[in-house]
DNA sequence: CAATGTTCTGAGTAATTGCCCAATTCGTTT
DNA sequence: AAACGAATTGGGCAATTACTCAGAACATTG
């Protein structure tokens, strides 16, 4: 009874003080002056307002949904980086956003003067991000390409990334002088063997950080369209349980990469599960949901740049 | 373009700042460094983000006081709304605690999905009431202005408070071509009968909610200040017995509206007592007193939003 | 009533925040 | 291209806020 008079009272002096203090942005001097108690009972009562939750703060910017998914998504997967940007509700496959999102955090990267090893993968998020990207002049840094820049027939793919990248920004770079898939599995070693190859994974698999866009993977998935991998393979792979790839990689739900079929052939460097280094994912669209969070959950990538109808999405089916 | 691209990003660092430090609880080291700023531009944006009221305070307690106050005025007008908030001992002018009351319950209403039409009047704390506001995308919903928007001259006022909040939640919106008092009685049968003004009148008459400042009436009354009357008006008014007015509508102690003269020249939306939708009333400040008793007793208002010490002194005068 | 444990208080101190100023950067003008 | 002015930056320091701790007040129990 006495408690919890005294417990209630406590709590309207506490309404009152954080109200005095955040709404009237009086200081914790004048607060105290006008409840009468001292300077220290005060801040113990500004405190306690928050802490029992009677003062709420909310942030009223575009932004704030988007900061708020960020720190689900980082909290959930235990991620160094993730941003999620806006959705335009109207255009929701949009890439400008997280082109623009992913082209900052690239470009952070660059701007040291240390010099630095960028690896990047492939995707329309990655092809974007160079129309982001300002021109710079970096002769210290090195781009390297993590993935088969070729077809087979030894044309380069629409998805040269590496080299316009650091065409843009003026670096040293490394394309990748593979197919993304060879053609059988027992000729890998020997083309990886070949210096220049050899030399290149040697730079991926040391990069300082690594960007790479997050594929899904049936019908309609970009190494389908592109021809990198046959309708009846992509059938194949998602009869193993396959949900996305990365740099040619294919994974199921639980990020683990799937043993045999395609990825017998893939000439991309290794994914490495929980590395140390930043690995950034980058996806937009609601079909990349389960690949994403198959990325996230086997910790093949410990970055997440998306947008918002996206991250909703994954946290929702998590 | 540029300077406008600038100031936008800076708001939104401002926003993030401001999340991180409010509802991250980070302190401003952590949000310098997760920013990648110097502690100072962190503590500038974190100032920032709550100068340009990104940040929003507000207090979730019923402070016993205050509800006391409420209940007994709820009790003794009738009415069917009434929010006592804390005063400031030292402030008692403060707007900033009504009008996110206010804000609060206006915010209600736009929430709802079925189109609603809000009636909005003058007055001081209803245009401190808009940057309480939360943007908003509110299509179906219609904001409608009690009174009129110009100045004989055809100026907008400074009150103009249809438009910005309508842009704020992103509503329809119908302002009042017309000026507060016309320029002489006669023409105003034939001012209202056109299109324009008749279709607003109609759908103030039809509100489903209605917000209006409540304004006492002395020679430093807002409408003399705004020159809306002039000084001898004011005192004619006051002879007959004027203690308040509502959108431009004087009214006497016991809330009769008065006859004749600038009431003939009064060309906002008729009040009507004892109105069975909501009409609420907000006022602050010790010079209201017998304004805000005025409309209660008349039944001009049936919700009122007002703070400590002005409720205290509405109860004492009764 | 004394002993015991709990809560509350304020002094002291550490940490954080706010502000001023000089230096620098950036954009603009000439 | 140089010069100028506005805006931005970070260092340094003062103000404010948070925390710790020992003692006081209070209630509870034996």
């Amino acid at each position: 009874m006495a408690k919890n008079k005294n417990s209630s009272d406590k709590l309207e002096m506490a309404a009152r003080a954080g109200w005095l203090y955040y709404v009237a942005s009086n200081n914790q001097d004048e607060v105290a002056r006008k409840l009468g108690v001292s300077r220290q009972s005060a801040q113990r009562l500004v405190s306690m307002s928050v802490a029992e939750n009677l003062i709420k703060f909310r942030l009223d910017h575009p932004i704030a949904n988007c900061l708020n998914l960020a720190s689900q998504l980082t909290e959930k997967f235990g991620l160094l980086l993730c941003e999620v940007v806006p959705t335009d509700p109207e255009v929701p496959g949009l890439l400008t956003g997280v082109a623009i999102a992913a082209a900052a955090e690239i470009e952070k990267r660059y701007k040291s003067k240390e010099p630095a090893v960028i690896a990047l993968g492939t995707g329309r998020v990655l092809r974007a991000c160079i129309e982001q990207m300002p021109n710079m002049d970096c002769p210290q840094h090195h781009t390297v390409s993590l993935v088969g820049n070729m077809h087979p027939d030894g044309t380069a793919t629409a998805y040269n990334i590496v080299v316009r990248m650091a065409n843009r920004i003026g670096s040293q770079h490394n394309p990748m002088p593979l197919p993304v898939l060879v053609r059988n599995a027992a000729e890998l070693p020997v083309l990886q063997a070949q210096e220049p190859v050899f030399r290149t994974l040697e730079l991926c698999a040391n990069a300082d950080a690594t960007f790479v866009g997050i594929g899904h993977i049936d019908e309609t998935s970009p190494l389908v369209m592109d021809r990198f991998i046959s309708f009846e393979e992509s059938r194949a792979l998602v009869e193993l349980g396959a949900v996305g790839e990365i740099v040619g990689w294919a994974y199921d739900a639980d990020g683990k990469v799937i043993q045999g079929s395609t990825n017998d052939r893939v000439s991309s460097a290794k994914l490495v599960p929980a590395n140390p280094r930043d690995v950034i994912g980058m996806a937009v669209g609601l079909d990349k949901t389960r690949a994403i969070l198959g990325a996230c959950r086997g910790r093949l990538i410990n970055g997440l740049i998306t947008d918002e109808a996206t991250a909703i999405a994954v946290l929702a089916q998590n």
